[in-house]
DNA sequence: CATTGATATAAATATGGATTTATATAAACC
DNA sequence: GGTTTATATAAATCCATATTTATATCAATG
């Protein structure tokens, strides 16, 4: 139904967004590193993982009190990797704030 | 100061993907051939058209009474459709709806 | 110059989803 | 078995933004 979307709006958040590229460099993570590493809450941090993990973009397993979380497939992985390599390379357009609003034409 | 997802939360959106991807085969379009196609109101899609030039993602001309709108840069052609691709190649991620929700390990 | 066609803007409303707060579960360890 | 550590779940709150409704602009055209 939701066409194909659901792979953006799930990778568009901020704090996911920057968990995937966590995950970039160390393959598999536990929600502690995540807690630890975004200084944010650790329900806030699991509520995304879990998001994550719905959609298929994560997967995970148990290693005894803890949750091990890596991405699903390297399909995945390189998709993430190229996006985040061209929001590096095309710099600065929602950034200015100044020019981008006037001229419509 | 938003890092690296601003790209991405404005191409999340389902309107505005759909209006990029049509951008693909016809180079420029004006906003009427959107509300035609997409069947949605004028102020929506200049609203979404809008939000897309003030990120710098399109870029627009007038020509007498209409407004055209292009993609601002092959670059980011690129990377749509290849996140376009991957939506297609990487299956029904979300869509099970049944057996993704259960067992986290 | 009044009308029409094409688009933009503004205000109001609606809604999804992020964040917070509080609590539950579950494994390891004493 | 009770305590601690690691994570998950649930409810409540908050906020951004998509959508709607109504109106304004502005170029062409008669």
């Amino acid at each position: 139904m939701t066409s194909g979307t659901w792979l953006l709006r799930c990778i568009c958040d901020e704090t996911r967004f920057g968990m995937l590229e966590m995950l970039q460099s160390r393959q598999e993570l536990c929600v502690g590193d995540f807690v630890a590493a975004m200084e944010k809450d650790q329900p806030l941090i699991s509520h995304h993982l879990r998001r994550l993990r719905e959609c298929g973009i994560l997967a995970s397993r148990c290693e005894g009190k803890k949750t091990m979380y890596r991405i699903s497939s390297p399909r995945l992985a390189e998709l993430i990797s190229s996006i985040a390599e061209a929001g590096r390379e095309i710099p600065d357009l929602c950034g200015s704030d100044d020019d981008a609003a006037d001229c419509r034409c």
